[in-house]
DNA sequence: AAATTATACAACCGCCGCATT
DNA sequence: CAATGCGGCGGTTGTATAATT
């Protein structure tokens, strides 16, 4: 049991609990959210200050619509990544992981099931093929390279993966600490999806067009960076764990 | 102008990995 | 070793507001 026996208020915050939460911080900082309640004065669980100052209160939130840049790079790196909205947020300053999936969902979701009916060339939604979700350190890479491609019902990233996935050990190969892949096919795939799609480029220009955007800011962040991203966040890469989702499975 | 429906986004829930006891 | 508590995450629901009838 993690809450209080007490009952805690639940629902839309009010502007007296927002400046209670907002002292606090400024008090105490950021962390400790198991005391914040208390210290606070507030009767609202750890989690829901937490969400509270994360998704709204905390100053560094960008609130403004998204501009289309960063819809583009949101695009593009749930292409790579799948739904792993925190990572996704962490390349958007200012715009938080609850951001992100309520745009995804209330916006693009909607778009890519459009796109798979009404044939929409220039969507680069309706050229995703498979995900790739690099996962950090499961195997030592003084290894020689297996695949293996079993479930493993145990890992908790791979239990949740929905479809097959393939599971590679990285290897000394040389003195290379990079990226390992089952075969020429899945790393081409890797920098496909990296970089852009067949019909992707056309749809950027007309973005570009359209919105009259400077074409250095569209491509300011460079997609290759990806795994700079997941070695700031997990250590460094050398092991890795990479799982496949099979994206025509589910779209034949 | 009121009632109904759709939308956007705020918030909750349950689960996870990790650290501590 | 198991039990517990924590921060964190993603799926989902709730709700205020906008749009439509």
């Amino acid at each position: 049991m993690e809450g209080q026996s007490f009952s805690v208020t639940k629902g839309t915050w009010t502007e007296e609990e927002d400046t209670l939460l907002k002292k606090c911080i400024r008090k105490h900082g950021e962390g400790k959210w198991h005391q914040v309640p208390s210290k606070a004065g507030l009767n609202r669980c750890r989690k829901s200050c937490r969400l509270r100052w994360l998704n709204y209160l905390n100053p560094n939130i960008n609130k403004g619509a998204f501009a289309a840049d960063e819809v583009d790079l949101i695009i593009r790196l749930h292409n790579l990544l799948g739904n792993r909205w925190s990572l996704i947020a962490g390349r958007l300053p200012g715009r938080t992981a609850n951001d992100v999936k309520n745009y995804w969902n209330s916006h693009l979701l909607k778009n890519k099931v459009d796109a798979s009916s009404n044939s929409n060339p220039l969507n680069p939604l309706k050229s995703i093929t498979r995900v790739f979700r690099p996962r950090p350190h499961i195997l030592s890479r003084n290894n020689f390279p297996i695949i293996l491609d079993e479930n493993k019902k145990n890992n908790a990233a791979a239990a949740a993966t929905p479809a097959s996935y393939n599971i590679l050990e990285s290897a000394n190969i040389g003195n290379n600490n990079s990226y390992c892949f089952p075969n020429e096919n899945d790393e081409m795939l890797w920098w496909e999806n990296l970089m852009m799609n067949e019909n992707e480029f056309d749809y950027q220009q007309q973005q570009r067009s359209i919105n009259n955007i400077n074409q250095s800011v569209l491509w300011g962040q460079p997609m290759n960076k990806e795994m700079e991203v997941e070695e700031e966040k997990y250590g460094s890469f050398d092991e890795l764990y990479l799982d496949v989702e099979l994206w025509n499975e589910l779209n034949p």
